[in-house]
DNA sequence: CAGTCCGCTGTACGTTCGTATAGGAGGGCG
DNA sequence: CGCCCTCCTATACGAACGTACAGCGGACTG
């Protein structure tokens, strides 16, 4: 289980920084100012600096953070079964929401918390397919890749999946229907297996010479 | 096919919107400034804010580009087969790999490009399920969410796919090799009858009672 | 030729941000 | 008691930004 709180983490320091992780995710590492950081934290503009020296550094306090507990959520989600268990929802940790926004900024601002979840999920995917799916694929690093860049998709579009959905997607509700999906999608067979081997094939000569 | 750049195109004012297409792209709609803008496309200062009025109409202007683009590329990409066709290579259109990076900056930023794009998205899957898989999905709805959130995953993030694949997602080389990935995975069956009856029975229980 | 609109430049203004610094209240220690 | 260290506040400074405005040259019109 996640841990949600240290008891030490009551301070001024970690109110800082709950503040910084939120105004971040919200607006952007540029859109939030150090300002409003510390009106929500509840103190004074120079104790952030106190603490942290820079805004810079603050950064790097929030992406240490959030790369520990995005690792510590990731292992979780992936433990039980191949899909993230039932008991794995939203109610249960509400921290998820503000580190799924954090992240989604982060990956666009290229922060290094970004990249190791990133690092994570594919060094997850590998295994989880050595494991169960071995021997099943010619590249099976690029389909490990690609799969958890497609599995982080809907994290990072939540607010825009949500939208579409007509349910928020990081809600018990949206969890549910959105796992279902997966099911669905994972339990259907997309391509026969003569338009794979026609599409295969069609790919193969074009990697050889560019000119088909 | 994309038209390249239209005649007209090639005024001043076209100038500063395609660097602030690119610094958008780079730096974010915050990072970028006016003045980089004017710089990057040989101008002053002064005429941007003279042909666009203020730096959101600038935005909205690159908006509404990019938006008529990634229509346009998204449909005709969509056309041929299932999966993109091989002519549709980044090679023969370098303009998608700026508008990839715009369209992702854009998708956190929450612009308007960002959404219509994930939309158009969302409604090509839906008739192609609709077309090609009818029937066969419980809620096609989120089936199609789910699946457009999916494919734009390796898109916004393709500078960490690229980064663990080793090789430049928007290139020629990386679309072949991400295309193929994309054949296996869809090839491939994830889940067996029981286990996929077993868990959607398992989420079925959990939407009732919330206490399984 | 005179008038006028358009594309364009240069400079200046007010605001906001990150950073820096001086100083105060309170507790532990010699 | 006197000292100092930690936590914290308040104020100030320089830089960068979006915005605004005055003006200049060329082309087109009458």
């Amino acid at each position: 289980m996640v841990e949600e709180r240290a008891v030490e983490d009551l301070t001024a320091r970690a109110r800082i920084r709950d503040a910084a992780l939120r105004l971040f995710a919200e607006r952007g590492m540029d859109g939030a100012t150090i300002r409003d950081i510390a009106a929500e934290a509840g103190v004074s503009l120079g104790l952030v600096r106190h603490h942290f020296g820079s805004k810079e550094a603050l950064r790097a306090a929030c992406d240490e953070y959030a790369s520990a507990l995005s690792r510590q959520l990731l292992f979780e989600a992936t433990k039980p079964t191949a899909m993230s268990s039932p008991s794995f929802l939203p109610e249960a940790h509400p921290t998820i929401v503000l580190l799924v926004r954090y992240l989604a900024r982060s990956m666009s601002d290229g922060t290094a918390a970004a990249s190791a979840m990133f690092d994570d999920g594919v060094a997850l995917t590998e295994q989880w397919i050595e494991r169960d799916h071995p021997n099943q694929f010619e590249d099976p690093k690029a389909v490990a890749v690609m799969m958890a860049a497609m599995h982080f998709g809907p994290l990072l579009m939540h607010n825009l999946v949500s939208a579409a959905l007509g349910t928020d997607l990081l809600s018990t509700e949206g969890h549910i229907r959105s796992t279902k999906a997966y099911l669905e999608i994972y339990r259907h067979s997309w391509l026969t297996k003569d338009s794979a081997e026609a599409a295969k094939a069609a790919y193969d000569r074009l990697e050889e010479g560019e000119t088909p």
